[in-house]
DNA sequence: AATAGCTTTTTGGCATACCAAATGAAAGTC
DNA sequence: GACTTTCATTTGGTATGCCAAAAAGCTATT
């Protein structure tokens, strides 16, 4: 997907995958030697992908330790995306006001791509529709034409990259976002941007009591995973 | 000598003040050969410090390039105060809700201590005088109750470190940043989200307006610079 | 049999050696 | 004489080796 430049990112990349992939569970520590060998690199590059992860929230350093794949509370993810809430609508806003037409018809392009995939994907396949929902929300800070809230936009996206993941894949809320996407974009393409702050401030309220419930569901689930552990 | 933290850490905070107190001029190369050795560590450590920084947007990485000492351009630079803005109004309506009365308490007493430092800073004073402006604006993103927040608020206080300081010694500006902290305190004591974030907008908005007078300035005198650099 | 102390092993941190790409200078050609 | 091409030097990128600290396992003692 990413014909990323250099190696740490590359790497990068391929550990973020594992972990919205799962393959890499909330907690676990990665060693650098293990992975390192494993993935046919040297410990220096490796060394330093993992501090983008960290960077990006994905991982938590510790002093002389293992690093572990962030398995952040709810309160922290709540955190985050209030900042993230904050970022998006002001994207949304100086899209309004400073992206090109060709932008926002590229915008409402990948909306289109979205919503179709969104009828029909199943398994795998949610990864890539999980990939598309995120360019929408990538373009829009992009649109704003100020990198540097791109930048930091990007950054907590990934930081929420597994959370947004299991929000984005249910069912039950696939209606809703075609809905919050479709207005996006109608308010993108009218320029009005008390419309688009107003709607994106809504889409990611519902992100928000998502999570809620996620979070509920799976500390409900939390002993049967213990016992699991326990048999082990 | 492992007071405080880490080998990068340490050796990014070193250059962090070197860059923030002119050593390191805006444009600079830093060489990690040359700096690792002259500071009597190696290039890995170095290598890492340099990426610290480079994620707080002072320094600029290019691929196979050296690093350089940032310089932002009018632009880059409003473009970082318009996300600073929207993350200080956040902070200052979550500070309105989730701040207890000693943290309030502790925003009025350092507003005052900037107050009196005000009047009388000369000189070296500045520093003192422009770092506890710092820490107010610290305080509240940290009364949000909200870390995710108060840490990307810092990293883009520590990006604008330098323009804001350019800022806030002016002389003219005094009287307007008293009046416009005294309404943001008031506005938090009576803890009325609307009003401190419209006071925080206005703040933030008369920042960016003498960025505009500072960068036309520095402009007109860039001429004589270059001059210089070509008898050097 | 349980626990405390010690030893072994694992793992991250730092230094350094090697490699490849980019830059600047010098020389040769048009 | 100017431009291009090439080569040397500079500099970042990567691999690897050594070291210190922490975790785990074992033994000895109570």
């Amino acid at each position: 997907m990413t014909p990323s430049s250099t190696l740490p990112e590359q790497i990068a990349t391929h550990l973020r995958r594992n972990i919205l992939r799962g393959v890499l569970a909330p907690g676990d520590p990665i060693k650098e030697r293990d992975n390192a060998l494993e993935m046919g690199v040297s410990r220096t590059p490796l060394r330093e992908a993992v501090r983008i992860l960290a960077k990006e929230g994905l991982v938590i350093l510790r002093p002389a330790r293992s690093p572990v794949v962030a398995d952040p509370s709810l309160e922290e993810a709540r955190a985050s995306v209030e900042v993230l809430q904050a970022l998006e609508t002001l994207s949304g806003e100086l899209a309004c006001r400073n992206a090109s037409d060709a932008e926002i018809a590229e915008i409402r392009r990948i909306f289109e791509q979205h919503s179709s995939l969104s009828k029909t994907a199943e398994g795998d396949a949610l990864i890539d529709l999980f990939e598309v929902d995120m360019a929408f929300h990538t373009a829009i800070a992009r649109a704003s034409h100020n990198p540097a809230l791109a930048e930091t936009h990007a950054a907590f996206l990934a930081r929420m990259w597994r959370q947004r993941y299991l929000s984005a894949v249910q069912r039950r809320a696939r209606d809703r976002v075609h809905h919050q996407h479709e207005n996006i974009v109608l308010g993108l393409e009218a320029r009005d941007p008390k419309r688009v702050g107003a709607e994106i401030n809504a889409h990611i309220s519902a992100l928000i009591n998502n999570l809620v419930r996620l979070y509920a569901a799976r500390d409900a689930g939390q002993e049967i995973t213990s016992h699991e552990k326990g048999i082990e």
